[in-house]
DNA sequence: TAATACCCTACTAAAACAGTAGGAATTAAT
DNA sequence: ATTAATTCCTACTGTTTTAGTAGGGTATTA
């Protein structure tokens, strides 16, 4: 597993918030309720969330999580980043020359490992998924 | 990091096994210290990939270990699933319609990744690591 | 028969994972 | 004013994974 459920479960509660974008707060006791993810353990990753400022808060009753920006200037990216810390494959530092003959090829294909999971991350907005939800739900119901 | 010492370390070590296709064995001894890696834990990595097939030994002096198949056939997938095991993004099982309304758009993007870094590990095998290794010292000698 | 090399199992310190626990601060509703 | 709902914050914890280490056994060749 690539991700832990920090990334996993990140994704999927900041998700349901932007399914609420514009609606107000939505407390956490829903989410957790909602998904089965521990309510405690997602406020800390709520936590990380607000301190990188993809989440705003309201305390009290009513009060709860909102997205800070509009779910089209959020990436799966940002998010993923900031539960799981910078998606790396190799400790090859970037541009430095190995001093070890044919280890070069080995950083290559990692380095095109961690190309292709960024090419994806960062180019799905918040907004894309809830169009992705929609035709979800669309192809259901047919 | 998404991936362990065991894939980085033992992909670097079998690329040195497919440069070294058709002379024989090469001794543990020798890639751990060219690359400088536990010895004993690149046997470990070295028993798994065994085990699956990818590589063949030679036991006593002169002996070592050698690819069981030709680097053609070797692709860097097989290398990091052995040691890695499956790469799998999300613990959603596939083509389980979700309990949970508006999990699905999450699902979809794990599966995209999932499919991103298959297609990369699963399209380079060792022959093609070392086609790349020889342009990469061409290009330094210009 | 000594040296070289693989084979195999068990052990281990440290870190990461996946939470749990519990209290403090804020605020809306009554 | 009080209560209840909510976020905030920090510390703790059992389990698993990571990244090895240790040490003996077996095969082979010079």
């Amino acid at each position: 597993m690539i991700l832990s459920t920090k990334g996993r479960y990140g994704l999927k509660a900041i998700f349901e918030l932007s399914l609420n974008y514009g609606l107000g707060p939505v407390s956490l006791k829903k989410i957790s309720e909602k998904y089965d993810i521990s309510e405690s353990y997602l406020e800390q990753l709520f936590a990380k969330l607000k301190k990188d400022g993809y989440i705003d808060t309201i305390r009290g009753p009513q009060g709860g999580y909102m997205l800070a920006k509009k779910p089209e200037e959020i990436t799966v990216g940002m998010i993923l980043r900031t539960l799981e810390g910078e998606i790396k494959t190799s400790d090859c530092i970037s541009n430095e020359v190995c001093s070890r003959e044919s280890i070069c090829a080995t950083r290559v294909i990692f380095e095109k490992i961690e190309n292709s999971i960024n090419n994806v991350i960062d180019n799905i907005t918040l907004a894309d998924m809830y169009e992705k939800q929609k035709n979800i739900l669309t192809e259901e119901n047919k």
